[in-house]
DNA sequence: ACAGAATTGATACCAAATATCATATGTACA
DNA sequence: TGTACATATGATATTTGGTATCAATTCTGT
């Protein structure tokens, strides 16, 4: 069963402890020997206080004091370590948003940009067993799902 | 159950009466009220000659005499109407090869580029049911598959 | 043939992202 | 606590992939 996991949409309430996430972050990096810089910390708070998933340009115009290069940087560091994950809308236009950690795909809506995860991909299974079928040997996949989340369903 | 359909890779014989493929996708498009034009019957062939997905780039630099423009002009009414499908590689980059009909995904291969169609979609049903369950209506999906084909996978 | 719409392609333009490289800053350690 | 030096930054230039313009050309139906 595929469950239904973290939402991410303008509607929700702010996150609790902002400071505190940036933080663990800014730790996580650390251990991996990634420096502790006052603007890698304004990009983690910024990808930190996004509702919904957001684009680099989107990211940059929010910090106006960070230089470009650093903000896309910072992105990639973040999706290289994990703490970030890329989500490709249906017309190819890359956005980012926080990471809930492991495998999993994303839902979609095409009205209002929210996104939902879908943990735990059940997919693997089915998809490796073609794959072997076809002759090949899986070594990963990607998978975006799009739609209408049930607020903008309505009407 | 997935079947293998065609394979797209840079081993097999030449496609064969590769003059009849571009005429009947002509005439597809003539059906639809397209023109028969010269360059876009140079683009089509270029297409139909190519054994593996390619860029649009790609297609460009293999039609010198045909406009850059009237080149991604032509791919995108192939893709319209689903003459030729849209691949999308582990590193974002796009490309293209020609459609063997109907929803399908691909088997990439990250070592020599080939590819290979997974027709008939099983993951559709799982994931309108992951979609609901989050209280989506789910409209469409895009997947791709990597790993390595048969030869690649070989030492 | 002819008219008129579709198509072409040179060119300009644009957005997203990366490469450069001189300067600034964090971190380990003497 | 200072210092050395690797790391990180950011202004800028460049690259890449793709679209908008628009005058000239070419199809197609009559
Ligand atoms: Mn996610
Ligand atoms: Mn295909
Ligand atoms: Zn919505
Ligand atoms: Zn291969």
């Amino acid at each position: 069963m595929v469950a239904q996991a973290q939402r991410h949409s303008g509607h929700e309430h702010p996150r609790p402890r902002s400071a505190a996430v940036v933080d663990d972050i800014v730790g996580q990096l650390s251990d991996r020997g990634y420096r502790d810089t006052e603007p890698r910390r304004l990009v983690i708070s910024a990808v930190a206080a996004q509702g919904r998933p957001f684009t680099a340009e989107e990211l940059c115009a929010s910090l106006p004091c960070v230089g470009r290069a650093t903000v896309y940087r910072g992105l990639r560091l973040l999706v290289e370590t994990d703490q970030v994950c890329r989500v490709l809308l249906e017309d190819r236009e890359l956005r980012y948003q926080l990471s809930h950690q492991g495998h999993h795909h994303h839902l979609l809506c095409a009205v209002c940009g929210a996104s939902a995860d879908l943990e735990g991909c059940d997919v693997e299974d089915m998809l490796r067993e073609a794959a072997t079928a076809a002759g090949f040997r899986m070594s990963g996949h990607w998978l975006e799902v799009y739609g209408r989340c049930g607020e903008c369903a309505e009407g």
